[in-house]
DNA sequence: GTGTATCGTATCGCTTGACGATACATGTGC
DNA sequence: GCACATGTATCGTCAAGCGATACGATACAC
């Protein structure tokens, strides 16, 4: 499940080529970044060369700082011996992250709460301009596959927390967000066309919430709401996702979309 | 809430001194990587002074460091402007954490069918030596604290995953663990004495499942069972908490300890 | 007001520590 | 067997990170 259309792809050229004349950006602090990243989008270990190819620095500097990071535990040696895989303490900064951000604190409770009304899946995603991550997930007893994880991404343009985020947005700034997407379609049903999204998003700015089907995975219905900070910016979304053979989509919205639009509100300051 | 007993506390001396003579160690990784744990244990922003002082570093490079890890998404400034907080791309590495870990592709499923069952929470935790680290939760109802996030990590010794844990390795191993521990009680019934925590071990060890009342959070009943790689090493555990107002610990056992010790066997390999 | 703390930011020589080429032991697959 | 991976180790060079210092704001004390 390749995700990285949701990426920024860095260019070709060498890493920092274009901090350059920064006189404060650090090299090696970006360098040890860059392998960290070099695990995005890829599907199992990977090995020096690998590494050094996807952060663009040389088998020397990768191993250096492979060396390094793995003594920090942000790296470990995969269990069959080939290659690399990111380790633990990766998810103590995740943690902090979370645990420090004003939103998922204010929404945790209000999140939890909702969760015991409605009893479908229940999520909260942070706005990062063309994808939302989920920063909170809250199971309901079907979900098969494994997008659970905490820190998964999709695309904003067609989740139903990324329209009502767009919604909440200026007009021309949610319209440039949508037009630099990928806009690759996840299923038959996703809308590609920008003109056809920004109606939809129009159409969620007068509803107060988005409702999407079938755009991510197919057989999702989900409505989203957005969360925004002190200066009335969207910073977060939550939404709710249930199964199309349960609900029609009339049914879903008349219970759900009140309490999303809610919580929403509840969280937002 | 802190926490920070639950991690390695650095020496006094600067960052790197242990590393002096390793030719391969690249400080400057390492100094990016120390302004990022600095947020380790804290409860808000912090200022370029406090993340200096943290992190083992003078201010120019707390500067520097954090300059450019502000470019790269890693850090940002806090909403009132006052002093930083980690940056949403730290998500990504945590996904990649917990996407490429054999265990939890693996788990997920199988924890998915177990929440389908026992309609109580279900966590997966990872084990890092003295402490579990939750690499995926599945909420219950209930649910009141904020303890619900992804990457909290809760002492080996008095967690029901940890138990189990301590009870497939060595005997040696186990009590070494626990020695090291810092083993402060979290509740009142946080048992601390080496030697009675090493018969619970035991007794884990003889049942195949670890059970532990109140010892993390008052009212809070929990069953862990450990899962094992290749080697037959253990290196997480899955585990399911319930109330004692729900359950008595006759029933909980009854009804869960087969199911946990299942998920925990059918994970393992 | 004035003084004194911070805060985050900007500049600039010095020199240390990161750099990258190279060599090596080992393992895997034609 | 050869060819080509893998991860690891060594070393001389010089750029890049270092830390001291200065600066304009802002906040709080009196």
């Amino acid at each position: 499940m390749p995700r990285t259309f949701l990426r920024d792809t860095p260019g070709d050229r060498e890493l920092g080529a274009e901090h350059a004349e920064d006189p404060l950006f650090n090299r090696s602090a970006a360098r040890a970044i860059a392998v960290l990243s070099a695990f995005h989008g890829i599907d199992g270990p990977m090995t020096l060369s690998e590494i050094a190819r996807a952060a663009r620095i040389d088998r020397s500097a990768a191993q250096r700082l492979v060396h390094t990071l793995r003594t920090l535990g942000h790296l470990k040696r995969s269990e069959d011996g080939r290659g690399f895989l990111p380790d633990l303490r990766l998810l103590d900064h995740a943690h902090d992250c979370l645990r420090l951000d004003p939103v998922v604190q204010r929404a945790t409770p209000v999140l939890l709460e909702l969760r015991r009304n409605v009893r479908e899946r229940v999520d909260l995603s942070l706005f990062d301009d063309r994808r939302v991550i989920y920063a909170t997930r809250m199971q309901s007893k079907r979900e098969t596959f494994f997008a659970t994880l905490v820190g998964h991404a999709v695309p904003t343009f067609c989740s139903s927390g990324g329209r009502a985020i767009l919604a909440a947005l200026p007009e021309a700034e949610a319209r440039a967000i949508v037009e630099r997407s990928e806009r690759a379609p996840l299923t038959p049903k996703t809308e590609t066309a920008p003109d056809v999204i920004m109606t939809r998003v129009a159409e969620a700015r007068r509803l107060g919430y988005a409702l999407v089907c079938e755009e991510i995975l197919v057989g999702e219905i989900a409505i989203g709401a957005a969360i925004r900070n002190s200066a009335g910016q969207p910073v977060a979304a939550v939404h709710v996702a249930g199964s199309l053979s349960e609900w029609t989509p009339e049914a879903f919205t008349a219970r759900i979309a009140p309490l999303v639009a809610e919580a929403a509100s509840a969280i937002s300051r």
